[in-house]
DNA sequence: AGGGTCAGGTCTGTTCATTGAACCTGAACG
DNA sequence: CGTTCAGGTTCAATGAACAGACCTGACCCT
């Protein structure tokens, strides 16, 4: 976490997972990673984060098992960061934050819908399908932009490539 | 969040959540106002959280609406911090973030168990109840020590309270 | 062969939240 | 009338976050 990375004292299994992605930044990497994108500077330009802060959040989560990093081109080879599946699991808890974050915290309509990929329904607040009464895994979901969508606060092409209807955990980049 | 409570160039609705509940001690102090905690200093002994930090973290999770502050007691007058409507639906973010941290980041079994008040029965990993098959309110929720407890690390007055069997959300101190 | 570009970082000085400890206040208690 | 207690506020020191410049290796073009 910032300023002190550990809650040691802490006899609970929320203060060693808030070890792993509590820190600032760490969980919209993760986010983003569910999301499509796996290349450094495309975190960069979609987070706008630190070179310096992203290499260390980065560094940690693939210490921690959550993400791994693998060559996604060769010639030059090139490493793009990928959730595990520990990493996976974090889903769940992601999207109730996210939808908690859309109820209590946000204005003007939901920023982002998510649809479960084979049916097309919309996922309720805790990630399942209503027509299929199920939860969703991340890789079945398709996400695309919603009204509360602010177009002027984002125009790195990253936020464009994501802005387009598509299916998590598929790559996504800068240039396509 | 640590160093920069906002993420403003984020047009997403994690990252609203995050500027509520991201900051460090945040959601712990949640969780604890989940298990009962709600005096000023039983936050401190818990947490081991510096004073200043813990009025900052209080007076901004009141102000963004998370808990909310009454008097438990006259004569004198004692305020109390309790969790709001919008605070009880973090529930089941936080539960799955401490499951996770149970999954991939803890050793030496479950710290903490939690069960369904009326059936007895142990939640699952999203909080259902499996024999009732539905999603246990917190209110209906028990809590007890698991076999992961370290029984040393702990030995505040307040942990001593916690460790003993008893539902969420039902007032605990220090005293008693 | 030399210049440009790109991915993926390091390095550096400044800023600002966190920390721990000491201090403050108002109300009860004995 | 001194002490205790809840619930803070104030302070200096620490160290992470920040922005921006710099670095490195490999390709690409001419």
């Amino acid at each position: 976490m910032a300023l002190g990375t550990d809650y040691a004292q802490q006899d609970c299994s929320l203060a060693r997972a808030l070890e792993v992605v509590g820190e600032r930044w760490s969980m919209l990497i993760v986010r983003d990673a569910f999301y499509g994108v796996h290349r450094f500077n495309d975190f960069l330009a979609h987070l706008d984060i630190p070179r310096a802060v992203l290499t260390s959040r980065l560094q940690a989560l693939v210490a921690s098992g959550v993400l791994h990093k693998e060559p996604y081109q060769r010639s030059p080879v090139r490493y793009g960061y990928f959730l595990t599946d520990a990493g996976l699991e974090l889903w769940e808890p992601i999207y109730g934050l996210a939808q908690w974050g859309e109820r209590n915290a946000s204005t003007g309509g939901p920023r982002t819908l998510f649809g479960h990929t084979a049916c097309g329904t919309r996922l309720d607040r805790t990630g399942h399908c209503p027509s299929c009464d199920r939860p969703v895994p991340p890789a079945d979901i398709t996400m695309r932009p919603g009204p509360g969508t602010d177009e002027r606060l984002r125009r790195d092409p990253i936020s464009l490539a994501l802005a387009r209807p598509h299916r998590l955990l598929t790559p996504v980049s800068s240039d396509g």
